[in-house]
DNA sequence: CATGTTAAG
DNA sequence: CTTAGCATG
């Protein structure tokens, strides 16, 4: 094992240089230069990030980030891509980039060392993979249903499966929960499928907090999208076919754990979150899991990047 | 004739006191204000703005301004209040206000020692007026038609009827063209009835470059909302009926003056703009017009204050 | 290019 | 509260 020394890669999509830069400054307009002031300090960083690996005692060989970035053109404008190459994961799975079209994508979020593979489309969320290794195979979305709902990439490794998503929400008054127990149930089978193969590794925001234990407020929550029983049920099926909540395998009794805080009612300074987001793996494959770690501490999202490290 | 020496009235409908930093409650002659040491620089001011009535060599009792705000609370935050404050006049007539409701106007957009009138409503453009005198009446939008567009405020007062509008837009490809020249026929209709009792002043965007002296590319804009023959004709016939367009009747062979510049295509600092604001008075109101002043580089809008004087 | 609006979260 | 989308200018 070592410990994330890779050799540099060659680049494959785009020949720019790597700018030492921490922000380009874009032009503002006087309105918005007092947003740009609090973005500009580097945004999401602590002296204590810096050394971003500084709390993982085991080595690894591989790291994997998910991050529900909330509109990836807003999130790089307060520093997503400096986080990235700080964090310097072999693979990073983004949800809700919130980019329509291809020609959309700005070209600093293509991250040379990197392949990009994005699943995007008008109006829906949207997910992409930045992987430095090329996947045996990268598909779109579920095979049967939802299939233009831009909402999952499966990216085939040599020895696992990564399916990274972006799981519907129940919505306001739960007016999409059927939608989301269809998906659930679709999804499901796709993943076992896929387990017969490979073992697989699910990252991303799940939208569901499993247990009270993963959530701030779980009794007013009862019927909030997100904490449903019929949400909650979903997910512990989910596991009974054979997978594992990493985070909360490694850390069963850790309490205020959160992924997700409501931008309203100053809920992240309350820490009044939501686990929202996971990495949920085969059973055979948790002997690889070193760990799991949630950077609590890097903005520029309503949801913080979740890591997994490899062995 | 006397210079700007009103009496000090009493607050209309705000109990505020009012700040000495940005204007004296005292009423101060032309002459004082040129001499006085402000000290608060302005966003939005040059130092030549600062005296704001240092081209004004005549006297003068009253002053009217007019300013489309293009969103009056994101103009707010540009200095719309200060460059109010410092202007000092009698009346303010504002236009694209962009406020959906009464509850959405910001509190410091009311300023003391004025009275407020605003005609606005959910997706409409929106005016208001403020006015230190109170006026003998105000009605709102015009009586036949379009009575629910939130475009034209009528106050009247002793001496004239005031009525400061935001005239329809032909719109991209001529689509509201036929709206517009609708709204001209009302308009028209209506002011000749108010002249019939007293002097009109018509102040605000009357959407139309008059001729090719009022905007920077004429040749290309034959056929660009504002600068068709239709909208031409359609100014040429309110002045026919015994107006005057206040300004062209002060300075008749001044180009380059307009009101009026694109955010894009960095067209302000080009100066390729348009005059598309105006105070257009009664033939027998006009000797009591002592100038009308284009505020250039009063920023804060895609479009700049005019300012008119009267004896 | 900017504003306010909406729908989604 | 925030984002991206839209319609209007």
């Amino acid at each position: 094992t070592k410990k994330n020394t890779k050799a540099a890669k060659k680049e494959p999509e785009n020949d720019e240089e790597i700018s030492d830069e921490i922000v380009s400054p874009k032009k503002k307009t006087a309105k918005q230069v007092n947003g740009s002031a609090e973005k500009k300090k580097l945004l999401n960083s602590t002296e204590s990030d810096y050394n971003i690996d500084f709390n993982i005692k085991k080595d690894f060989a591989t790291k994997i980030v998910t991050w529900n970035v909330a509109g990836a053109r807003s999130c790089l404008q307060k520093g997503l891509v400096e986080y990235l190459r700080r964090e310097n994961a072999d693979i990073i799975c983004l949800n809700e980039v919130k980019i329509g079209s291809e020609k959309e994508i700005p070209k600093e979020l293509k991250i040379p060392e990197y392949y990009h593979y994005f699943n995007i489309g008008k109006g829906n969320p949207g997910v992409a993979i930045f992987t430095k290794k090329k996947p045996i195979k990268v598909t779109n979305d579920l095979p049967e249903i939802f299939t233009n709902d831009n909402r999952l990439i499966t990216a085939e490794y040599e020895d696992f499966y990564l399916v990274s998503c972006y799981v519907v929400n129940a919505g306001q008054g739960l007016k999409t929960l059927d939608k989301r127990l269809e998906w659930n149930r679709v999804f499901d089978k796709y993943i076992q499928e896929l387990d017969k193969e490979k073992p697989v590794i699910i990252a991303g925001d799940l939208n569901v907090s499993h247990n009270e234990i993963d959530l701030a407020n779980p009794k007013s929550n009862q019927r909030s999208a997100g904490f449903t029983k019929e949400e909650r049920d979903g997910f512990t099926k989910l596991l009974s076919y054979g997978f594992i909540d990493t985070f909360r395998e490694l850390y069963p009794k850790q309490e205020g754990a959160y992924t997700f805080w409501s931008y309203r009612f100053n809920a992240r300074a309350k820490n009044t979150g939501w686990r929202l987001d996971y990495f949920v793996v085969s059973e055979r494959f948790m002997e690889n899991v070193v760990d799991n770690v949630i950077r609590t501490n890097i903005l520029g999202s309503d949801h913080c990047p979740l890591v997994l490290f490899l062995n």
